[in-house]
Order: structure tokens, then sequence, then C-alpha cells
DNA sequence: GATGAATGAGAATTCATTCAT
DNA sequence: AATGAATGAATTCTCATTCAT
């Protein structure tokens, strides 16, 4: 029924919007990312409106599905985590390159308490949002696997996304743990994958 | 101000019900557990007593909060999930034991989508669930967990706690993955267990 | 539709209960005083079962009403409210035991806080209070009004109805006051008597 | 928890309301007084909403508390009775300045049937109202009570708050009683006050 | 484009009262 | 007679979403 479409998450034809429509999208997006912080990333739309100073019509005009906000919230950080894999591919031997990676991604969920929540949530506001994440990390995940494991460090039958849902899951908030707890859960997956490796190879 | 308990996971004092209410009792529990299935185990009160074909008054009599629903719903299993682990040790090597139990739990787990979302929902209306299970289970992974590092077959710094929660969490639904990518995901991470072991022992 | 009448306050044949009935009339009464004073007299019927250790439907078969329950458990003290004005008369001037009297009505209401409230609640369930209240009360106030009025000591033209509907609502309680207050703002009343009277007198 | 105010009863920053919305708060307001003067100050928030040809939503955006909505209801006749004051002083005695005011606030009162049980509801959803009287009459009330006792005309031992609430009490609904009764109650409450004085100064 | 008022469908929870046991 | 289980209407309050201004 609604067609209208995320002006920012939008790809195709990224029309350049009013200048103070600019200025509220930007408001929202700060917000959003507070609000999401505090409340959890299914926070009531009309408390980060409010913090953004903006009326609930705006939000739903720029972000008309829950998912939109989401995407548009941690796109950056999304992308910049993805694009953090080459630098640490060329420094690093493809193992640790992997490990180092994942410890990153690691350190986004953690501190996004609620984002990991909402990739499998099952509520249809949030449908989009698994999709998004793995196209955007899935290729630089799964390249960063292959290298690994083609250097004999890791096993090679898990798959990126697997391994990305994996990761996410351990990174769920735990009655009162905090992110150490989830690094050192994201630190035994890895060492599981590890583990396959050096089975395999003292077999051979 | 909540002074009525529920009457079926009051271990003191178990009152017979009246067959009736028995009778009650039971359609509630087999209601529950299908819509916990379906809609997760925070679908409406009034939806399950439907089901139930028993008036909201009913359900509250009997479960006055969620999470005694919950409990109720899934005590027998989690019992059973418990009380497999002595077999489990008798016949086997400590690690294999422990690997085998975590299993039985995964399936468990991984076979009531919706129930690991509960174990850390932040609803207030859970808080109890958390707190049970590890009560229940907690001791007994406990107590495999050690044999199994005394044994130097898993690493030792990992505490029962810390793995239940993981494996709850890797059992949460991942988008169209079934059981079988939890189980997966379980046994990358108990190889993580052993693959310190391993470290530590050549360490040695 | 309900014809069935309360078993204690039934003046008419007041057929002699068994001896375990009569036990769980008395249980009951006794519960029903201390949640009075607890709760207020439209306390929830369960809580006073609960305390008499005894079924809801005991309780309502005894006091169909809830109207019953607050009647036969006042009525000793509003008989005996009733009963100490002859004492009361005989022993004072006739102004002074009208006063004493109403000081007695007021210990009895303010120390009651929520019984002031039924009689004027506009619950049909406190429908037959105003009138019982009336009923027992109305001539002894009558007549101690009257006699004082014959002495000049007080003015003619208030009636004992308006009078103890008067103090009745100066019992009710107010914010932080206590008992204190009511027996303050009954006595001025009765100044307000004693004023007219002198009024005329100084008049004739 | 609840932040949000009462856009009406707002002293600061009164926003002008958005026409349609004005009209909105209108009706609530109209139709709440005729509730609250059918159905008394606690009647369901749908009850009102309908009348006023509303959606409960909008009862609760204007109105958060149900005492917001009860002040709002009476705010203005509170406020003309305040204002009241200054003109009785300058025009009479004063004692017979605080006798015409109390006939007033009584005239108040008695005519909103159920507003007075508000002020001792014990509820909490009006908590707010007993404190919102008496800033609003206290002061007023105190300043006709000294005037008078100054002139000698009534005693002075009685506080404005206690005078305030004794008012009101004896404001409250009686059986098949009107606003007379109230009316010569509050007379023969003031001449309480009146004889009070005639004693301490015949004691002079 | 922006606003925020309005809507009304839920969801939770309580309790008076009835009636099967 | 006693019991207490069951009922379900009633009430409060919240929030996603639409749409008049």
């Amino acid at each position: 029924m609604q067609e209208r479409r995320s002006v920012v998450t939008e790809n195709t034809a990224p029309r350049r919007l009013r200048a103070d429509a600019q200025r509220n999208v930007d408001s929202l997006l700060e917000a959003a990312k507070a609000v999401f912080g505090t409340s959890g990333v299914d926070a009531p739309a009309k408390q980060i409106a409010d913090l953004a100073g903006v009326g609930v019509g705006t939000l739903y005009r720029h972000f008309p599905q829950r998912s939109d906000l989401v995407k548009a919230v941690f796109q950056r950080e999304v992308d910049a985590c993805a694009d953090a894999a080459p630098a640490l591919s060329a420094a690093h031997e493809p193992g640790v390159a992997l490990d180092k990676w994942l410890q990153r991604y690691t350190e986004f969920l953690a501190t996004k308490r609620g984002l990991a929540s909402a990739l499998h949530s099952g509520d249809p506001a949030f449908d989009a949002l698994p999709c998004y994440f793995m196209q955007r990390l899935g290729p630089t995940c799964a390249s960063l696997l292959e290298a690994a494991a083609a250097n004999g460090e890791v096993r090679a039958d898990v798959s990126a996304k697997d391994l990305l849902y994996a990761v996410a899951n351990l990174c769920l908030p735990v009655e009162d743990e905090g992110v150490a707890y989830s690094r050192r859960m994201v630190a035994l997956l890895v060492d599981g994958l590890r583990y396959g490796a050096a089975v395999s190879r003292s077999g051979a």
C-alpha cells in the first residue's frame, strides 16, 4: 500500500533535498541514534521525533519504515566496518585479519544494544534489515573467511552469512553482562573456527 | 502487591487442583505452547486464553505472571534436560558428555523458537526466567564443564553461565535458517572450548 | 433477581445457623472489620474472604449485598452508640448530653475511615446503609436534639437527619489530617447549633 | 515517566492550539462537565470521550492525568470564586464578607456533585487536586478569615485549610437532599465560627 | 514540506458474581 | 453448606499511522 520510499536510503536517484529537509533528516538520525542507545531500536516514534525537535509526520515522511531509520542510522558505521577489511587484510595474516575484523564487527554490534535484536525480531517493521546487513557485510566477511581458510588457519565449512548471524546473536545483551561478555564469546567462536582447521590439518 | 503465586510452578504444597481446574491448566499449557511457537512468548494473553477455550481471568488465576506460564510450559523439558546429564557423564568421556549435553540443550532451545528471546527480552514480565533457567541448568552445566576441564579436554576459563547464555543466543531464530543452523553454530562454539584446551596443554 | 437475604442482618426469623456456619460468619465479620480499616469498605471481596479463611462463595451466601456486611460489621457499634444516649441524658444537661453524644458518634465514624464515605458513595451496593443508619440513630439523635432545643441550649431548626449526615460528612478523611480534625470540625458545627440558640434567646 | 503535561492547565507558554484542537478541548471540557455531574469525577474516560465525539487518545493527549481534566473543568470557576473575594471585602464588614464568600464557595461545590468527593478520594489520579484547590483558594480564605477574626467577629483558632475542607465535606451529596441542605449546614458551621468569637469576647 | 492532532485498535489487568464440585 | 474456579465485562493507557491544517 505504502509506496513511498525512504529518501535517504534510496540508492537510485538521490534527489537533492531542500536544505531544511536535509537538516531535519540529520536531526532525526542523530536523535534516533541516541534513542536507540537508550531505549532500543523499537522505541516509540514520538520519542525520536521529539528529541529531533521535529513532528512525527516528518519522521514518517523521511523514514516510512522503521527499518529505513535503523538502516540510515547505522549505514555509515556498517560501511566503515566493511571498509575496514582491506587494511586489515593487507596488514595481517589472513587468520588474524579475520579475527580482528570480527572483533570490530562485534564492537559495533555490542555497543549498539538493541540493534542485534532487531536483526531477528520477527517484527515486520525490521524485515528489511537482515537483508541490508548481509548485502553490505556478507562479501567482506566472505573474502576474509576464504582467505583464512585457504591459508589453513580456519575451517572452510562455515559460511560468511552463518558467521555474521552467529556473531550478531552472541552480541545480544545478556542479563547484567556488558560488552566484555560479547567479546569473550565471539573469541570463543573464532577459536572454534581455528580448532576445526587445526584438527583437519593434524588429520592430514 | 502481587502475592498470588502460580499454582503449577509452586513447589511447596502442590495442593491438588480440582479436576476441572486441572483440565483448564492443561489446556492453557497446551495452548500456550502452541501460541509461543507461533507468535513468540510475548503473545497477547487473550490469544492463549481463547485457544485454550478459557477466559482470560482463568489464565491470570493460574499464571499471574507471564513468566509463570513460560516456566510452566517448559519446566518439564528443562528438568528433563538437566536430568539427562548424569547418564551422559556415566557413559562418555567428560568432553563428549559436555558436548552431547550441550547438543541436547540446543535441541531444546532451538525447537522452542521464542523461548530463547524471552531469556533476554528486558521485559520485566520475564525477569524471573533467566534466574529459573540458571538455577536449574547452571549446576548441571557447571559440573560437566569442570569435569571436562579437569580432564584437559576443554579450557577452564569459561563459566557455565556464560556458556549457557551463549548457546541460548546462538539458538535464536535466524532468518530462514532452522535448527540445523543452531546446531552447527553451537558445535563451533564447543570447538572453541576445545581449541583453548589444546593450546594451553601444548603450552604446558 | 437475587432474593436471598443476609442471614445475620435478617431480623425476622433469625433461624439458628449450624455451628460451623456461625463460626464462618464470625470469622467474616472479624476479617471484614480489619479489612475495612485497612482498605476501606469497598475492598475486594476476596481479600476479606481470604483473611477469614473462607471461600468467597461463603461470604456471598451470608452477605449477598456488600451493605449487609457493612451493616453487620458495625451493627454492634451502632447499637452501642444509640444505647449510650439515655445515660448521657440522665447525667447531663440536655445541651451537654447532645454534645457528648455527637462526640461519641464522631469517634465511631472517624475511626472507621471509609465507613462515612460509604454513606454517600452512590454505589448501589451501599444503598441500604444510610437508611439503616438513620433508622437506628435518627430517633436517638432526635430526642437529644429536641431536649436541648426545648431547654434553649441549641437552635430548633436543624433536623436530626441533617445533623447526623453533616457530622458523617465532617468525619470524612481529609488529606493528612486525622481524627483530631474531625473532632474539631464537629465541635465547630455544634457551636453553630448553640450560636443559633443564643441569638434567638438574646432576641427574646 | 509521565512527562507530557496538560496543554490547558499549563500556565507557562500557553502555546496556541490549532483551531480544531481547541474545538476538541472545548468539547471535552463540556462533555467532562456533563459526565462529572452524572457519573462523578471518576467516570470512565471512554464515556467522556464518546460524549465529546472524540477518541480516547485525544482525551489522554490533552489531559494525561485525570486530575488535569478535573482541574481544567473547574479552573475557571475556582478562579472566579477566588476573585470574588476582594469585592466582598470592600462591600461588607469582614464577618459578613467571609460569610458571603463561603456561601459562594458552597454554591460552587454543591452544584458540582462529585467534585468534592474527588478532593478526598484517595485515588492517586486525583492527588494533584487538593493541592491545586488549596493553592488557589487557601490565601483568599485565609485573608477573609483573618480580617473577620481581627474584627472579633469570628474565632481565630480555625485555619483556612480546615475550613475549606470542612465546607467541601459538607457539600458532599446526601441521600436525596439538594444544594439547600449544603447551604444550611455550611451556615451552621459559620455560626460555629461566630459562637466561638462571642465566647472569647465575653471572656475578655 | 512540516506539523502534530486525532484516531482507535489493542494489551494488560482486576473483580463482582455465579455455579459446578 | 462450603468452596474456589471460571467468567468476561470493564477500565486504563499506549502508540503506530494517517491526514487536516
